[in-house]
DNA sequence: TATGCGTGGGC
DNA sequence: TGCCCAAGCAT
C-alpha cells in the first residue's frame, strides 16, 4: 500500500499527530461526555448515514426519554419509531428496539463488550460494532467508515475503489497493525477529521495535522482520490395521494413492515396506473363506500435514497352522514391498529414520515 | 456482489 | 433544478 521506505515514519506521524490533533480540536459532542455504553450504541446507530449535526437533537430526545437498555426494552416498537421520526432509515429503530431486549434477556442487561458479541446484534455491523468496542470498552479493533476510508485512501494516495469491499477489508487490516494503545482516540480522530478537514470537498489540508504524511497532498490529487463508483439515480415514480376528511379528522395507514417506510404512517397512496386514472379513488373505494369526487390540493415531490415520488394530492371529504349509514366503513383486511382517524392535533401521536407530513401544508387548499 | 433503505445540507 | 454526500446494515 506505501512505499516501504517511508512507511515507518508515515504511520508514526498518523498515530502520534491525529490523537494530539483530536485531543484540542474536536467537537464538544454530548455522546463523547460519557463513557456509557448505552449512550455510545445509541449515537453510533444514529451516526450511520447521518451527519453528526443532524442527529444531536434526536440524541438528547432519545436519551432523556429512553435513558438506558431498561426503559428501551419497556417501550413498545410504535413510541420508539415515533422517536425515531424524521431521521430515516427506520430498520435502525426496530433494530435498536430488537436488540434491546436481547441485551436483557441474553446478557443481563448489559451492553456486550466485545467486537466478536456486539456484532451478533441486529443493525450493529463491522462499524458499528469496532466503534462500540474501541469507545467504551477501549478494545483493540477500528472502525471504518466512510471518513475513515477517504483519510486513509488519501493518505496513502490510493486509487483504489472506497466502494469496493476488498478495499475496505485492506485497509481495516492495515490499521489494525497500527492502532495505538488510545484506540478510541485514534478511532474518533480519524473519523473527526474526515468530517472536520478531509472533507469529501475542499479539503482544509493546510490545517491537517497529518499533512507531512499524506500521500495524496504530497501528489496533488486530493481532488481525485478517494475513487467511488457513481450511485445510479432514483427512479422518478408518478404516485397518488388520497387525504380523506371527516369532520376535520384525517385517515391514516400503517404501513407494512417491509420495504419503504415500513411501520410508518401514512396516507393512503398508490403508483398512478396511467395518466389522469385516479388510482388512489379505486383503492380507497375498497376501504369507503361513498367517496364522492377526489379535488387536487397539490403536488409534492420527496426524493428518497433510491426512488423519487412525484406525488398528485386528492382531497377526499367523507359525509357523516353517509358513514353514519356505513359504519363498516374499514374493509376486514385492514384491522383497527392498522387505520386511524386524526385530527390536525392528533396527528402528532403517529410517527408519519417527512414525505407525508410535508403534505399538511396542503391541507389550507382543501 | 448489489440493492433497498430517509432525510437534510452543500454547492 | 440537480447532484453529491453523510460516523452503514441487512439480505
Amino acid at each position: 500500500m506505501l512505499d516501504t521506505k517511508k512507511e515507518y515514519l508515515i504511520i508514526k506521524i498518523l498515530q502520534v499527530n491525529l490523537p494530539l490533533w483530536f485531543k484540542q480540536a474536536k467537537r464538544d459532542l454530548p455522546f463523547r461526555q460519557t463513557k456509557d455504553p448505552y449512550s455510545i450504541w445509541i449515537s453510533e446507530i444514529m451516526a450511520q448515514q447521518t451527519q453528526i449535526d443532524t442527529l444531536i437533537p434526536y440524541y438528547y430526545r432519545f436519551i432523556k426519554q429512553f435513558p438506558n437498555v431498561f426503559s428501551l426494552t419497556l417501550a413498545s416498537e410504535d413510541e420508539v419509531i415515533k422517536a425515531w421520526e424524521g431521521l430515516g432509515y427506520y430498520s435502525r429503530a426496530r433494530n435498536l428496539h430488537q436488540a434491546a431486549r436481547l441485551i436483557v434477556s441474553d446478557y443481563n442487561g448489559l451492553m456486550p463488550d466485545t467486537f466478536t458479541e456486539l456484532i451478533k446484534l441486529p443493525g450493529i455491523g463491522p462499524y458499528t460494532g469496532g466503534a462500540i468496542a474501541s469507545i467504551a470498552f477501549n478494545e483493540k479493533v477500528c472502525a471504518v467508515d466512510g471518513n475513515v476510508l477517504r483519510v486513509i485512501s488519501r493518505y496513502c494516495n490510493s486509487y483504489d475503489d472506497i466502494g469496493d469491499a476488498k478495499t475496505k477489508k485492506r485497509i481495516t487490516q492495515w490499521l489494525e497493525t497500527i492502532l495505538p494503545q488510545a484506540v478510541g482516540d485514534f478511532n474518533e480522530g480519524l473519523m473527526e477529521l474526515g468530517a472536520m478537514i478531509c472533507t469529501p470537498q475542499n479539503p482544509k489540508c493546510l490545517l491537517c495535522p497529518i499533512r507531512d504524511g499524506c500521500q495524496s497532498f504530497i501528489a496533488g490529487t486530493t481532488a481525485l482520490i478517494p475513487v467511488k463508483k457513481k450511485k445510479q439515480k432514483q427512479v422518478t415514480k408518478k404516485m397518488e395521494v388520497g387525504i380523506v376528511k371527516q369532520n376535520g379528522a384525517l385517515f391514516f395507514i400503517r404501513r407494512p413492515d417491509a420495504g419503504l417506510l415500513s411501520g410508518m404512517w401514512s396516507f393512503p397512496i398508490t403508483e398512478a396506473a396511467a395518466k389522469n386514472s385516479q388510482a388512489i379513488k379505486k383503492k380507497l373505494e375498497e376501504s369507503f363506500s361513498q367517496l364522492g369526487e377526489p379535488v387536487l390540493i397539490g403536488t409534492s415531490r420527496h426524493v428518497f435514497s433510491h426512488v423519487i415520488w412525484e406525488m398528485s394530492v386528492y382531497g377526499f371529504n367523507l359525509d357523516l352522514s353517509v358513514c353514519e349509514t356505513n359504519a363498516g366503513y374499514l374493509t376486514a383486511n385492514q384491522p383497527p391498529d392498522q387505520s386511524t382517524f386524526k385530527s390536525l392535533a392528533q396527528v402528532d401521536e403517529l410517527a408519519l414520515p417527512v414525505a407525508f407530513s410535508k403534505l399538511l401544508k396542503l391541507l389550507d387548499n382543501f
